[in-house]
DNA sequence: GCTTTTCTAATGTCAGACTTTTAATTGTCT
DNA sequence: AGACAATTAAAAGTCTGACATTAGAAAAGC
């Protein structure tokens, strides 16, 4: 490492790359700690504040972390799973808002994934996990729930399915789906929905996961699949009409 | 936004937080221009390198890309799938190398993800897509294959299988799924693999993908994770007689 | 032996200058 | 008038050198 060809562009990100392939590369561990800055800026002959925008870019993805005073630097991070689901979750929600892929395909990505976790969950969920579902479910029944405790208690009612998969991994993965595209999914149907409707859903997956039935959790899991994709359609469909509608008036006047 | 509360530290790290709220909240939107580095450092009264610090870390998240020049400055970058998928590979593979996680929690995580593909593969898959598929097992056959060769060949294989479900958020979610998690599984069970067998095992699924038999490409993908966990199993086995012995050696001497 | 003070190496921040890039504007020629 | 060339200005990228702040280590004091 430490060699820099003098590309055209942009010392701060040549550097930035050539420590982080390092670190993928496994020539520099956790805890490993990085030359100081100005012994950075000696080897890659830049000044100090090329060497800090390197960095802060390395730190931006919590690859390493600093620390100031005497003995101090920068040293090469241990990510956590709290770090890269909350990196997950940006990058998600970001990716769902940027890009207007069609609400299906999101929605039908969403329920393929928690659908992954039925096998584990049916067959390692704790009585704990169950009793915080049924309190979510029990908390929807209430009239005075506003639109966004709702939304919380359904991100928090589908995160304890995905953690009754006991597998941190899984768990991981799913953040994105559930976290993200949940409040998103709420923001777009929560015109049309029928919270009863949606209650009676979730205590279909409850059941089943008291059960241990696997094949009944997922079949649950795809009726409210269905049931989101076909309020969304509607409430689609609506928006155009309406569209349409103002359309014909300009076109009158 | 623009508020900076002068808190204790690190003024980059809350500039970069404050822009970052704003995007995400919707304050500023995909192509907007952000102020120049100069009017930036006089709103947030701080130094323009400081400014930079802060844009740097945005920049490495792409969540802005900056142009040189007149009627430059720094963008609102709309996040593309190519850059979520390779800062998703970059994550989870550092997750998995630092995180002494189970071999077995990875496996199980990896496969279930795979799994919830099955039933759009099984009704989307393109003659193209299951051609590449065939194609990848016959270049497994090939006896000169390497081992680099083969996990190359392992991951177009699964890739190919992810892509025909036709759903961009699924494929990226699985991004971290097979393009991290799978070099690493070759790395570890390199050593005990039978690689007739695990053509044999691709070739169920391929077959099952043709029929568009979802069931079968469950049950396929299922063999197929138990043998590897079996293989993993060995190879871990096999590590501790190792070590087992090379204590009992020393004991002796 | 324990606490307190001092030392020092590091990051964090600043100011100001210079270089390079790039698009818009202006000017000139056909 | 239109096409091409020169000028200009705004902005990022970089550098130098300085000062402020922090926190661990070593030394001093009890």
């Amino acid at each position: 490492m430490k060699i820099d060809p003098t590309k055209n562009a942009d010392y701060s990100a040549q550097i930035a790359k050539a420590i982080r392939d390092a670190i993928i590369g496994g020539q520099l561990n956790v805890n490993d700690r990085l030359p100081s800055e100005a012994e950075l800026a000696e080897q890659f002959e830049v000044s100090r504040p090329t060497v800090r925008e390197a960095l802060k870019r390395l730190a931006a993805q919590s690859l390493i972390r600093t620390q100031r005073g005497a003995f101090g630097g920068a040293f090469i991070n241990q990510i956590s799973y709290e770090e890269a689901h909350s990196q997950q979750i940006t990058t998600s929600t970001l990716l769902l808002s940027m890009n207007d892929d069609s609400f299906d395909v999101a929605c039908e990505a969403r329920f393929a994934l928690e659908r992954s976790c039925a096998p584990f969950a049916a067959q390692r969920r704790t009585a704990d996990q169950l009793a915080t579902m049924r309190a979510e479910i029990h908390r929807q029944t209430q009239p005075g729930l506003s639109d966004e405790g709702w939304c919380a208690s359904d991100v928090t009612f589908h995160r304890a399915l995905v953690e009754s998969a006991h597998n941190v991994i899984l768990s991981y993965q799913l953040t994105g789906a559930v976290e993200a595209m949940q409040p998103l999914m709420n923001m777009i149907t929560f015109t049309a929905r029928n919270r009863e409707k949606i209650i009676s859903l979730h205590t279909d997956i409850a059941d089943a996961l008291e059960q241990r039935n696997q094949q009944q959790i997922e079949h649950a899991l795809l009726a409210l699949s269905d049931y989101t994709k076909n309020l969304a359609d509607n409430v689609f469909a609506a928006k155009q009409k309406n569209k349409t509608d103002i359309d014909n008036q300009k076109a009158q006047s």
